[in-house]
DNA sequence: CCGCAATGTAACACCGGTGTCACATCCTGT
DNA sequence: ACAGGATGTGACACCGGTGTTACATTGCGG
């Protein structure tokens, strides 16, 4: 019955939130003809799904979260040395990709409550896996556990550009960003 | 005889500049009625001044890059270990405030070329101290220069909005930053 | 094969930013 | 006090993105 119908508009929805994540995180400004354009399909489609510009985002906020989510959970973080987990969270979200730039350049915006949810729907996030290194001693104590979430993220960011600017292979840039990121937070 | 003149104008223009700056630091999207108005002036003298958006932005990648010429050549890079001059380096980059944004964000776009005669007119610049800390062992060699330069420019970007997201004073989010960076870049 | 759902096309009004103008006002140096 | 430059005000046309609608077309499932 609705199997089918359910089915298309499922499929035709997931193809303009994609094609919106990566037209958005090449041009902050891309217009909904853009997405449109991005997802082969009509500008009226677009606006039949989703109505106004503001529910777009807000689906493809839904849409990065789930994918970070995603990303954490294969990390895995409760696995092993802290360090060793961090690192594996940084090569899973440098995956991510076009997420990875949207989220950055804060045209997605996640409210800090629900960072709190995911983490705890994620098997403990990433602050808890910092305090543990910090705790053990795997983790300098001389920097503060909230600055050094932020400079993951920053650093994971700038071997992200650097791949993609510069034309570094990208696995090259993240030995550099895993390497310098293990120094930076050692003891 | 034009000095009252000149000195009018060119202080309006200079007062639209940096008006400008700060405007489209806090909002890439700020319209010219927006930098105007932070500028305590009538959309219509910004137009006087500069015509078309583009020459305004193209007057705010000048301001921009002389603000950074500035800082390079306070901090005396040739003087002093290589580690010390990165250090003074950032501070005084840091210092740049919304340039920095700007810079970072993109907005204004600074071509190679200007970066190489910048760099011959600030008494070397930050490439050549690199490769002075990795001849004399000061610095790491297991990182790319190229690589480094990346590192410190976003690592400095993310002192800055960890400052201003967190309200985090800025020197002790500075702190933590070279902190870091000295670690990250150590041998 | 029929029919309905999904999509495309075209046109429209609306809004906000842009660029330009004419005219009024203010301020400054002489 | 006067002249001229600098600025403000209000108005205008223009453009691109947005959101909506009516109608045509396609295509998949029963």
């Amino acid at each position: 019955m609705t199997t089918t119908e359910s089915g298309a508009r499922a499929r035709t929805r997931r193809e303009i939130v994609s094609a919106a994540v990566v037209a958005l995180a090449q041009d902050p400004g891309a217009s909904l003809a853009d997405v449109a354009a991005a997802a082969q399909v009509s500008r009226t489609t677009v606006h039949r799904y989703f109505g106004e510009r503001s529910e777009l985002l807000a689906a493809v906020t839904v849409a990065v979260m789930d994918e970070i989510l995603a990303a954490t959970r294969r990390a895995g973080l409760d696995r092993g040395p802290a360090q060793d987990a961090l690192a594996r969270l940084c090569r899973e979200y440098f995956e991510l990709g076009p997420a990875l730039t949207l989220l950055f350049s804060g045209i997605v915006e996640i409210r800090e409550e629900d960072w709190a949810c995911m983490d705890e729907d994620a098997g403990r996030g990433l602050s808890d896996t910092v305090a543990r290194g910090q705790a053990d001693g795997s983790i300098g104590a001389d920097l503060t556990s909230a600055w050094i979430e932020h400079l993951l993220w920053t650093v994971l960011y700038a071997a992200w550009s650097f791949a993609r600017e510069r034309d570094v292979p990208r696995h090259e840039a993240l030995d550099l960003c895993l390497l310098s990121l293990r120094k930076a937070i050692s003891p």
